[in-house]
DNA sequence: AATAGTTGGTTGACAAATCAACTATTTTTT
DNA sequence: AAAAAATAGTTGATTTGTCAACCAACTATT
């Protein structure tokens, strides 16, 4: 990676070295870079629906299906219908989940410590500071365009 | 995108809203959103080889002989064996390519500044001098494994 | 109550990218 | 000069993720 190196370019580098460095570490659990992000939803909002899930990662709510799907078949989470909806799918947590709770949180600081390694504080809350700036630039033109979809 | 949202999530968003962007700028070329690094670099080192290519975008050398595979079969660029060395592959582009030179630099500025669109002009300097420290760090990390391999 | 529209989830087809195993050359060692 | 190691590229298998089309269930309209 070289200095004059644009921006796109490094968002994309650093996107794939951390699936490669989750896919390495999780490896051990069966776990691919793909699946960590919706353990990590669900340690948070365990009952979640697909959808409020797929939702909130910003993915395709069929990524979701897939990704739940598997975890399912692997013993990580359990799916039941909704009592007062049929349609809705709410997903939980088994143990053998949250067993592995603190390994998958560790996994995840050592990535950030890795990379924010010779950052100062103050760097590390600029850096999120502008990428979660430039992310809301990027959804408020998808609103934007939605908005005008829906008027024509 | 939320306030707290962890560095990796943000990386993985931007990342995947450039593909989504470049994706459906580009298709009226033909081209997808893996194609157009490829091209850029051509733009800048025509004749270079795909081991070059793929080294300097930092991808697996397979998905470039995919990429320039499919860019030969849609006409933008001809392969050409080295002279003096059987086994590489130049890369050469083609007058398709270069004509559409100047638009898919547009498609790349026009990105660039929709991420960047609020960011002063200092605040941009800074974003991709934290992303650069930060994908040296990765690179970093890499290299020092590397080395261990070796010497195991 | 019947129809139409919306929503949650699934499926199939595809692009992007990686890894591992392989072939064919070229370079280095001995 | 022969054997071994390294390099350039290809191929197959797999994962991540998107989009579009679809079904079933729910909600709103008339």
């Amino acid at each position: 990676m070289h200095h004059q190196d644009s921006i796109g370019k490094m968002l994309g580098f650093l996107h794939r070295s951390a699936q490669k460095y989750f896919n390495h570490q999780l490896s051990k659990y069966d776990l691919g870079s793909g699946a960590y992000m919706f353990l990590i939803y669900l340690f948070h909002n365990d009952g979640a629906t697909q959808n409020e899930t797929s939702s909130h990662l910003d993915v395709d709510k069929s990524h979701a299906t897939r990704i739940f799907h598997n975890l399912e078949k692997l013993g990580y989470v359990t799916r039941k219908h909704d009592i007062h909806d049929k349609r809705v799918y709410r997903v939980y947590l088994t143990k053998k989940a949250i067993s592995i709770r603190t390994d998958i949180k560790e996994i995840m600081q050592s990535w950030s410590e890795i990379i924010t390694k010779d950052l100062k504080e103050n760097e590390k809350d600029l850096v999120k500071k502008l990428l979660w700036k430039m992310s809301k630039n990027v959804t408020d033109m998808n609103d934007a365009q939605n908005k005008l979809c829906q008027n024509s």
